[in-house]
DNA sequence: GAAAAGCTGTGATCGGAGTCACTGGGCCTG
DNA sequence: CAGGCCCAGTGACTCCGATCACAGCTTTTC
């Protein structure tokens, strides 16, 4: 089996072992064996471009391993993230649905495997796998949850602070497991993005962001080590946040 | 046939004269009988609550006369609007398949007619008739441009006039017919929002909503009288949008 | 038709956060 | 190891827009 960019090569759907816990791929066989047949695996390095926003759609994106960040772009070049992907997701769907431009640029934040379907190949799976139809609408929900999401983020939080708060808290959700050396009630979370990305997701500039988080190692709430974050006091994070 | 509200309540979807425009109700005469037996009919009046953001879903509704505001409220009472749903749409989904509470409160903006589906009821007929799945990814997919759209005018405008130019531009794209003493580059629209739900939609306060609209007549570009409102200069609003 | 409730217009004030400008640290690369 | 590049930290300044406060209007309600 292929090894590179430091983990294994999936090359067939039909013996992924993480299958059974992602969000699209968990077919029946029959549908994986078409799904086999019309896939095409591609491995990205980080920061490669699977898609970019304004282009016409040609098919999606099963994301198999690593994560991708959306973002979308304003005519200045000012840019906002939409949404972080996991393994499991198909991306694209919104454009290749309404055959309008994708919607966002699709940047790998680590390197990923991803299997392309193209527009029509897929079109005629939905229609033949029931399953994947329903697979697709789930995908969908998850979209616009989390585009609700990021909607409540941005327009309801009132200060910046209480967004990067809400956002630390996010993460929180899953924790690096516990090591040794660390007090009962602390978190440690791994971040792999940089101010500036984490600006984008919250809708802020960078300063801020740098700002907000010298805060919060001042009062004691939080310790940032390269990608290894520690939150040291969660409550007072939590009081932050309002919503 | 019945007659209520200043409309004409459809009954039988079979028989609906508009299904046809109509995002979801487009379908098969098979589906569309199932539709019938499964659908309760319900006439709202203006400022109806279809259902409650934080409720357990209970089903889904399908929006066949007027039209509803989706608004989503954080704790202090701040709210905003998520879309304005069009006659057509389907309401709910995203509960629904997520078995999550609903998203939104769903507010009608005028004496409307929807049809109530129960949850089970509608995953069953989704299940026998695969044209509905598609129409409801169409649906689903809808929700998702909305949303992006959302957070692509709130994220990334920079001021405040420029996203209510923005929305007033995109308002004109279903002009009122031309009518008589109308100059020749005018266009003419309904507006039946208050400046309130304005801030509401692109995340700003009432008394700003005011100023720039205040704004925009007095620089001639704009005139308001009641729910009419008539744009006059729409380049120099196209010149505010650089989005 | 008077009272009440809701919508709109405007002034005054103040603070949060964007912008500009610069410094310093880590990491890669020739 | 010097130079370049990217990321992070911080000060100073400015300004947009939120908030408060109130007054004129319109629409509903009894």
């Amino acid at each position: 089996m292929a090894m590179s960019y430091n983990f294994r090569i999936i090359e067939d759907c039909t013996k992924c072992a993480f299958r059974e816990h992602r969000l699209f791929c968990n077919l029946p066989n029959k549908a994986l064996g078409r799904l086999q047949d019309i896939k095409a695996t591609s491995v990205y390095p980080k920061g490669a471009l699977l898609c970019l926003e304004g282009q016409a759609p040609r098919g999606i994106f099963v994301l198999c391993t690593g994560r991708a960040k959306l973002t979308t772009t304003s005519a200045e070049g000012k840019s906002i993230i939409l949404r972080i992907a996991e393994p499991g997701e198909v991306l694209g769907l919104t454009a290749v649905f309404s055959n309008a431009p994708y919607e966002a640029t699709i940047e790998t934040l680590e390197p990923s495997q991803a299997n392309f379907i193209s527009m029509t190949d897929f079109v005629h799976f939905m229609k033949d796998y029931p399953d994947v139809g329903m697979k697709v609408a789930q995908q969908l929900t998850h979209n616009c949850r989390c585009a609700y999401g990021e909607i409540r983020s941005i327009g309801l939080s009132n200060s910046v602070p209480e967004k990067i708060a809400k956002l630390v808290l996010k993460w929180a959700e899953q924790p690096l497991p516990a090591s040794t050396g660390r007090k009962p009630n602390e978190v440690a979370i791994r971040v792999t993005l940089t101010q500036e990305e984490i600006a984008q997701f919250v809708g802020t500039s960078r300063e801020t962001v740098s700002r907000v988080l010298s805060d919060f190692r001042k009062k004691g709430w939080l310790r940032m080590k390269g990608v290894i974050w520690t939150i040291l006091d969660k409550d007072s994070l939590e009081d932050m946040v309002t919503t």
